[in-house]
DNA sequence: CTGAAAGCGCTTACAG
DNA sequence: CTGAAAGCGCTTACAG
């Protein structure tokens, strides 16, 4: 392994010189530092990035918690996942993934305050164990993607579920649905929390009774909204909001099961957008929003932080906008 | 952040002394031993890997390519990730991802090379992107899931892929089936290609004659499933072994569409039985193996490999075996 | 069984 | 603009 040593010497300078060549830094002539870089070309130098990282405090590397449910559950994780990679890769940096499931409590986690990762990023579904809740007091830079249910004093990128699910019970209200049942998502999530607090609250303003028996609490899967679509439908809701497209997905098979059609006797609204949809079902009507945004904003976020730490928690938001498709119409006449 | 020195000053001896107790070295006493760990416990002190990485050859971290689009298309990828993550964590290690696309190029591969990580598993499908091949004949002990589609000097864990295809074959063969199809993988892919040879194989040894109309290719996807199988109709096959499940259930619908019926009309057998299953199907008959298995035993070995560096490659083996479910019987009578 | 010392491969004030 | 030197936080022969 070729070494800066070796790359100064066949360069003619110092190691110091090469390294500030090498790292771009301005105070080198010019010429010098194009015959650095064309030397470490030439014996394919790599640098030792622990080296680096010791000498300079910056690895290049950042490390991300994602729970391994989530990218099994759900088209979610993957997706994220794969923007945030896609993104960091961007930026010339390396991913350090560390999944948890519900066991963690290995060594691991020392790893991550090892100093090996200049920054943490965190998807909202880790929080719930122990030592997610002390790396985020650690001393690294860290950026959620999505809220954290209690604490409001972290970086974070959000999507606009208030916004999002405002959009969604209006467009149901708006074509004459009253009975408007919800597939809630999982209680310990901030965004179903949040969709499902304004589902509430947009009735309310709308002078509609909140009917406790129209909101079911579903688990973001399929089989969820299945099971949930089962115990509402007794309850002759002429449309529902669900909490994610998944759940809505399940949603059109419950109903397709009692016999009744999607949007003739039911609408549905879901949210997300994501790519996979069941073929031959009416389009459904979702709230979309830009993953790969959220992913973008987040990681730059966390470069930002990295290169220099701020006081005041940052928050980030993206935009959800309803897509309107087949799966909504006026209610059926009495 | 409290360092190895301040261990050592507080235990009361050197810091090579407090350097070896905390590493398990057995040539300390019993009694110092114990004293560092409470104190390193007592102080949360957090070796810094880097230094250790630096010092030691040794980071604990290994990394892990997996292509992108491997991780979208078919739960394969979700499932493997989430498989090596576990494995790599029940083992103290950190899991450093590389997720590739079609676009690398970026100085991130300079990390793999830069001394971070011990070691590199890598996923099968990332074989043709010349950086990857670089990488393959780097110095760090690397270990492939899945066979390279030309190369066999390398480590690699793979599926008995001929041994799973043969039983599925056989299975059809001995209900009585000859007009056998079969819905191929991407042709790139070596298990793809192993799994259609043993197709061809196996009926020539039943003295089926090989109609090649009776092989479509297909992209591992669902719909490739579909496109497939609506141009093997036309040839009237009574059963088809698809490569994958996706693919199968692909074939499904392209049957349901045609007014035929599974088992009824054409029995398929696919192949992964992953937990992801359309409802409302006959359950599908398929080549099953562990996956979980398949991650085990690629990191196990790897670290084996990392611990002493062998000559000849090493080259494991995952059992395949056969499920039958209700997707195949015999076929109809003319 | 333990310690003093060198060294892992870089970066970065400090001088000049 | 460049170099000599110290230092990042560990590990590990080498002595004893």
């Amino acid at each position: 392994m070729v070494g800066l040593d070796e790359v100064a010497r066949t360069s003619g300078v110092s190691r110091a010189t090469a390294s500030r060549a090498l790292n771009g830094d301005p105070h080198v002539r010019n010429e010098t530092r194009e015959r650095v870089i064309a030397v470490a070309e030439a014996l394919g130098y790599r640098p030792n990035r622990a080296a680096r990282r010791l000498a300079s405090g910056r690895s290049n590397v950042i490390g991300f918690v994602l729970p391994s449910d989530q990218l099994l559950d759900d088209p979610y994780g993957a997706l994220l996942l794969n923007s945030v990679a896609l993104t960091t890769n961007a930026r010339d940096h390396g991913l350090m993934l560390w999944m948890t499931h519900r066991a963690p409590g290995t060594t691991v986690a020392e790893i991550f305050r090892g100093g090996l990762v200049d920054g943490l990023l965190m998807s909202a579904v880790a929080f719930d164990d122990a030592w997610v809740e002390e790396l985020l007091d650690g001393p690294l830079p860290t950026m959620l993607i999505g809220r954290h249910p209690s604490r409001t004093d972290l970086n974070v990128v959000e999507i606009d579920n208030v916004g999002g699910a405002r959009r969604a019970v209006e467009h149901l209200l708006d074509l004459g649905h009253r009975r408007i049942a919800h597939i809630a998502g999982p209680a310990e999530r901030a965004d179903a929390r949040e969709r499902r607090a304004t589902y509430e609250k947009v009735l309310a303003e709308h002078g509609v009774d909140a009917d406790p028996r129209l909101v079911e609490q579903g688990g973001f899967t399929v089989d969820s909204g299945v099971a949930a679509m089962v115990r509402l439908l007794p309850q002759r809701p002429t449309a529902v909001f669900a909490s994610n497209d998944e759940m809505a997905f399940g949603a059109y098979e419950a109903i397709a099961a009692a016999g009744l059609e999607v949007p003739g006797d039911i609408s549905i609204v879901g949210f997300d957008d994501f790519p996979a949809r069941p073929s031959g079902l009416p389009p459904l009507t979702t709230v979309r929003y830009d993953l790969a945004a959220v992913a973008q904003r987040a990681v730059d976020a966390l470069l930002a932080l990295i290169d220099e730490p701020r006081e005041a928690p940052r928050h980030l938001m993206v935009p959800a906008e309803l897509h309107v498709r087949q799966s909504t119409r006026v209610p059926r006449g009495p």
